[in-house]
DNA sequence: CACAATTAGTGGCTCTGTGCCATTATATAT
DNA sequence: ATATATAATGGCACAGAGCCACTAATTGTG
């Protein structure tokens, strides 16, 4: 069959405008979630322009065409920008896209989320924000009202992240450097909304073999607790079964 | 804090012109997965315009601003143009994007995959295409070679599928209205390119209630088989434990 | 210095779901 | 009848989770 089109794909290209067509407007959004006071807490700024100005949302901008190389980088450079943290758990979550989330025009955004310890984190609104914060979740909302979509996106996230964590090592990311094995199942239990038995959990983890002994004991005031802390290896761990909340939780 | 910009969001709004500004050129691609001949099969179309005119690639298109309401409508309308199959099973599995995967401009793919049983379908090659078949997937690859990076987006994909296909009902969408437990298996087998044991393969999938039987049997030559169709509520069903493959594979 | 209180960690049992492999059941072909 | 092929079940072992009582180490109190 002989394509319609007679020119070379060098021509073609040569003579590509992109603006040529109407497309969606495409952006990355990056839910940033930290433990802190013992609450799940998730990163909000507040909008500097229309639309939705002076509204909460989560951090999120627009691919740099020159500088970014792919997706994932836009949202490491926005995570580095108001965070100053480089090398986060990151995994793309979502993409989000319909004709009605911005009332610009038709609008996708890809969703990332990222899991970072809160230590040694300082806060900066940087650009196109006026002001930045942590925001507590609770059953995946927040109290302060979010520009666009993104009440729902970080729903859908942090159900995500919830079926993730039933069996997955992930919260691990949460952790600081070093950290005991009942602080870590505080946060299994934070995020999943439920206690959890102290004996499966340590065998659970012990036994997937991604954390060492520091050697150290953290002094409690009470009884003192081994601290551990990430194998060099930090890739996540996979359970080939899920785990269950108990205690009736 | 005084906002830089002095407008209404209304007078913004009006103002507002997508293409001042430069994005990433956003699509959409579909990989359309089925089973026949006892293989794994995609659908894939060869390409009449520029870039890769002439090259087979993923089915995919454009999001049309006015009438696809949402992402996902473009996948389904793009898959009905081609296979005549309104309702599929249809996840997104990931979006793409980076400066270099297509030779026009920084350019971002939202990715879905669909399972469909093989039946009663005829392929129409339709706008932009010249062609239009099943591939054979074997080890995430076919032997077609595929423009962009749409042989990456297939290994990633299959990969996706395998790894969901070890706690999920998934393959049930790519049988036919009724099947036999034997038949199912071997789809199961197929995808994840091992065998597995048919006493622990019967318990788990008669054991999540998802399947009922039709009554008849189907007449093999052999000793008879019961025939299941999917219940109504056809719900994904998600096992808490992982299936192996087993007899060494 | 005994003893309570608190937190860390283990022992030992049951239960569920899977792996494994032998056995029974039902059809056709010769 | 007997062989053969496919369908389906029986029965046991094993891994990992739930459950709950127990031991261990520390501090505070009389």
């Amino acid at each position: 069959m002989q394509p319609k089109n007679h020119k070379t794909e060098k021509e073609f290209l040569a003579d590509y405008d992109p603006k040529a067509f109407d497309r969606p407007n495409a952006s990355v959004d990056a839910v940033i979630y930290t433990v802190s006071d013992g609450e799940l807490k998730v990163l909000i700024v507040k909008r500097e322009n229309h639309p939705f100005q002076g509204r909460w949302s989560l951090v999120g901008g627009y691919v740099d065409l020159d500088n970014d190389h792919a997706l994932e980088d836009t949202a490491k450079r926005k995570l580095e920008e108001k965070t100053g943290v480089k090398t986060p758990y990151l995994e793309q979550f979502c993409t989000f896209g319909n004709k009605n989330r911005d009332p610009r025009c038709w609008a996708i955004t890809t969703v990332y989320f990222a899991l970072i310890p809160s230590k040694d984190i300082t806060l900066q609104a940087g650009v196109g924000a006026t002001d930045i914060k942590w925001a507590t979740v609770k059953d995946g909302c927040i109290q302060e009202e979010l520009a666009f979509d993104h009440a729902e996106i970080l729903k859908s996230c942090t159900e995500r992240l919830k079926s993730k964590v039933l069996y997955t090592s992930l919260p691990v990311h949460l952790m600081p450097e070093e950290f005991t094995l009942n602080e870590l199942q505080e946060v299994y239990e934070m995020i999943l909304g439920c206690k959890m038995d102290h004996k499966s959990f340590r065998r659970r983890l012990l036994g997937a073999d991604i954390l060492e002994e520091t050697g150290e004991m953290k002094q409690t005031g009470r009884r003192p607790a081994m601290l551990y802390r990430q194998r060099k290896s930090d890739e996540t761990f996979f359970f080939v079964r899920n785990i269950e909340g108990s205690h009736g939780g």
